[in-house]
DNA sequence: CAGGTTCGAGAGCAGTGCTCTCGTTTCTCA
DNA sequence: TGAGAAACGAGAGCACTGCTCTCGAACCTG
């Protein structure tokens, strides 16, 4: 599991200072063009070097863009917990309201990023197993609040739903993450879909000239979730 | 505004006829390998003729691109019009369920094509404006639908939060398709970027190992979104 | 039936991901 | 310390892409 072998060997400095060199110029052309667009060539070109010097470094382009991914998901997962950690424990509202704020504002300051997450997946690849520890960072975060908030009593001030056997084994996995009654549990489901179905319409343009202010509704949308989840 | 002007030499034949076959065979490709990878030439060779000719017909590979999306967007509105109207009108709950249902069927039949629509854009273009009354189509739909069980008297069960002047202002566009008082009209998007939220979780991949039993969950979450809409 | 338009095909350009080879540099271990 | 092994950079090359241009044939119109 030791990610980064202590590099010892000035060949070992090499290699990390070059596969730091492009993956920073991969994500600063990621920005630019989007994940379908990045080019290994132009990379390679960008930073002076022969485009097969790159493929000693990442062994194709999609795992140039699964180690963008991996970025990008902690990066967003970085933002959301600061502005998480930055408002007292227990004003839950005002968490939810921090932390979903910080992943619009992050995902607006990085479109192309956040499509690379949530967007469609890039190319026919199944993304492997070291993403998913990094990709959870924010639900995993949400989450945490969610059960803390229901911990502390703040209890949904909104009747959900019973939840049968069969719903209830479905969402086993997350609920031992989150040990919450069901129907809070799929409060919180409900909740982070929301956040998501929100962002993906406004950055993917389904909202334009439908909503306007695109701020002033986000925010008012943030509160009513909040309400629906029981936060005070 | 004459979308075909009537055929009446054999070359208008063979134009339609040609247009048709080139979007046919670009659509099974397109579910077959997803926009990103959607070949111009692999769609000649498929027709056996030169790659340049199929220039004739779509100036672009976006341009294709954008008449598939037009094409997905009517097929998905028409899924899910049709099932609406297979619901006796004032069974607003049911049209609801019933509507959603058919989207994420289609969606779930159409992977590539649901991924072009609510996914990332696809290359850097905007669409044009070809595009916005297709893709307003399902929208559309369910705002007709919150509007008639509005008036009907199915009023959210919900308290809706009181909205902003500044909130109101933004929401003026959709208002003035949808005649619902602003909180009721608020609990219309949230159930809307909520199903869109949903489904590019499931299809995406970030409910894997999270949630196990797909379906069962979404009947749950639309019986709860059902629930916040007042629909009864 | 003459003149203009549309069409299909082919060659060609610039770009891509990726592979292979070859000579050089660097590391390791006896 | 020096020899063998491993890693590396560069270049050529393959198969593919979107797109352009040209040229002769087909077609349509007046």
């Amino acid at each position: 599991m030791e990610r980064r072998p202590a590099p010892r060997t000035a060949r070992d400095f090499a290699r990390i200072e070059l596969t730091r060199a492009i993956l920073a110029e991969g994500r600063r052309q990621l920005a630019d063009v989007g994940p379908g667009q990045l080019s290994l060539r132009a990379v390679a070109r960008e930073l002076q070097m022969a485009s097969s010097a790159v493929y000693r470094y990442f062994p194709s382009r999609d795992h140039l863009i699964t180690a963008l991914l991996i970025e990008a998901y902690d990066e967003s997962g970085l933002v959301v917990q600061d502005a998480d950690a930055a408002v007292p424990r227990v004003r839950y509202r005002k968490r939810w309201l921090a932390m979903t704020s910080a992943l619009r504002d992050w995902a607006l300051a990085n479109h192309h990023e956040y499509a690379l997450l949530y967007g469609s997946p890039v190319p026919g690849y199944a993304a492997p197993e070291d993403t998913v520890a990094p990709a959870q960072r924010v639900t995993l975060a949400l989450l945490t609040l969610f059960t803390e908030a229901y911990e502390a009593g703040e209890r949904a001030g909104i009747p959900g739903r019973p939840v049968s056997r069969k719903v209830h084994a479905s969402i086993a996995p997350i609920a031992e993450l989150a040990p919450v009654p069901d129907p809070a549990l799929i409060r919180g489901l409900l909740a982070w879909s929301t956040v998501i179905g929100q962002l993906s319409l406004e950055l993917f343009g389904h909202l334009h000239k439908g909503v306007l202010d695109y701020q002033a509704h986000w925010d008012h949308v943030m509160e009513q979730v909040a309400d629906d989840l029981g936060l005070q």
